[in-house]
RNA sequence: GGAGAGGUGGCCGAGUGGCCGAAGGCAACGGUUUGCUAAACCGUCGUAGGGGCGAAAACCUCUACCGAGGGUUCAAAUCCCUCCCUCUCCGCCA
């Protein structure tokens, strides 16, 4: 969200700034109702100013003994017109605050320009692309011949686009979560929460799911509750309503959960395999800044989702979004992508943006800052995934691969293995 | 699920219709005192929106906010209703 007065006296500007990011906007009803707010919101003060001077006139006429009737009588009408006038208000604020809550971040400087995911900008490399001997095999290949993946029962149990994952795939998913969270609490100083998975409306408003993206959301039935996309949900949310003293920031957290995601309007993408699921697990990271040192946390974080794949030896690369390609709340992001033998091509298996002020806004998270005469400011949210974890396991089993059909395990999840070196067929 | 208690400023806590944005205390900040620390004393000490008023800050002023939303009343932290949350007891379940 936006700042509602400098979104009142600069619509113009944001409108620009979005392009086409933000042509589903009703920039005219935006200003308007902006417009409308501000001159009732006069009216109601000025008239309850002059209830209340004449509410104490009733009674200081009363203690005097004056008559009162008239008075009351002139009160009543104030008050009729008061309310009348709140009412107005009332319809004012809320269309405008659900239009304003539906325009999208603005990007920042750095942020190329393009209209779409073509126009996204490489980073950086790491690792080098592999040669196969033989055309790598996908990894649901991989994992059904291990006996370690069983969609058809996932099917059977659920539907399409979930997962079961059986003996050392079941292990292998724990020990990825078990390692990356390991390495961001001890390693990188993140402080690990396990939060609840099942959220309420204001949580989802907070970091910007809703209202635009409900389509995209799993909704429990009887209660107002959804099913959380990504732990940048309540995480973030972790300190909705709050003020933070500076001293206390940067916070950073790390999460592992569980994700649900209708997956609506994706039919036919990544319809095998792993990559897309409506459950899914991820380790995410989290960060609150000063807006200050935000651009600085970004690239540390990005650092740190980084580490877990050169650890795991799996090459990647590192792309900026482009301001077509931005999502919704984010100023700025970069996806990390992996390299994938059997598409032959990167793949995302990690977000990290910067939301500077427009979660923080909408979930109203505050900081102090340190120096005495400066008022309480809005915090700057990061996030990022270090890192989701099938996806991860995809990588893993092309990567590895061997020609007989068994898979190394990276060495770093070894000790997460009970020691054990490879996969093979259960 | 049943019965009861409660939600007030950063924290504790008073306040059952007007003089209450809210006593008092703690914490914090500035100062006096002090060899230093502590204590004592004085002062400051919420957030948001509108206006004065501009590029902005500061300042002044008005309005709102005592869990949320409605209602009663000339006037609501205070009375009524609904909802949310916390706590205690009982039942049930993991």
């Amino acid at each position: 969200m936006h700042d509602p007065k400098y979104l009142r006296e600069n619509t113009g500007l944001i409108r620009t700034a979005l392009g086409a990011r933000g042509r589903d906007v009703p920039w005219d009803a935006v200003q308007k109702l902006s417009e409308e707010r501000r001159a009732l919101t006069t009216q109601v003060e000025q008239l309850r100013h002059e209830l209340k001077k004449g509410s104490d006139d009733v009674a200081r006429r009363r203690r005097t003994g004056e008559p009162t009737d008239e008075a009351v009588e002139a009160m009543k009408r104030v008050g009729d017109r008061i309310k009348e006038i709140e009412g107005r208000l009332r319809e004012t604020e809320d269309a405008l605050n659900d239009l304003a809550l539906r325009i999208p971040n603005l990007p920042h400087q750095t942020v190329p320009q393009g209209s779409d995911s073509t126009h996204n900008v490489e980073v950086r490399r790491w690792g080098a692309v592999p040669s196969f001997a033989a055309p790598p095999k996908p990894h649901w290949e991989i994992g059904e011949a291990l006996g370690i993946l069983d969609f058809d029962r996932a099917a059977k149990i659920a539907g399409a686009r979930f997962a079961l994952l059986r003996g050392a795939g079941a292990r292998l998913e724990r020990a990825l979560i078990d390692y990356m969270l390991d390495l961001h609490t001890t390693g990188h100083g993140y402080q690990e929460v396990l939060p609840p998975v099942i959220v309420n409306r204001q949580t989802m408003t907070g970091t910007g799911q809703l209202p635009k993206f409900e389509d995209d959301l799993f909704r429990l039935r009887d209660e107002d509750w959804f099913l959380i996309p990504t732990a940048e949900v309540p995480v973030t949310n972790l300190h909705r309503d709050e003020v933070l003293g500076e001293d206390v920031l940067p916070l950073r957290y790390t999460a592992y959960t569980p994700c649900f995601r209708r997956e609506a309007g994706s039919y036919g993408k990544d319809t095998r395999g792993l990559i897309r699921l409506h459950q899914f697990n991820k380790v995410e990271l989290v960060a609150f800044t000063t807006p200050e040192q935000s651009y600085q946390e970004l690239e540390r974080l990005t650092g740190h989702a980084e580490v877990i794949l050169q650890s795991l030896n799996l090459p990647y690369r590192v792309v900026a979004l482009c301001t077509g390609d931005l999502g919704f709340s984010a100023a700025k992001t970069y996806d990390i992508e992996v390299w994938l033998p059997s598409q032959g091509q990167y793949r995302e298996i990690s977000s990290c943006s910067n939301f500077e002020a427009f979660q923080a806004r909408r979930a109203n998270i505050k900081y102090r800052p340190a120096r005495k005469d400066a008022k309480p400011d809005f915090v700057h949210t990061l996030n990022g995934s270090g890192l989701a974890v099938g996806r991860t396991m995809v990588a893993i089993l092309e990567h590895y691969q061997q020609p007989d059909g068994s898979v190394l395990i990276p060495e770093a999840l070894r000790p997460y293995m009970g020691g054990k070196e490879r996969l093979t067929k259960e």
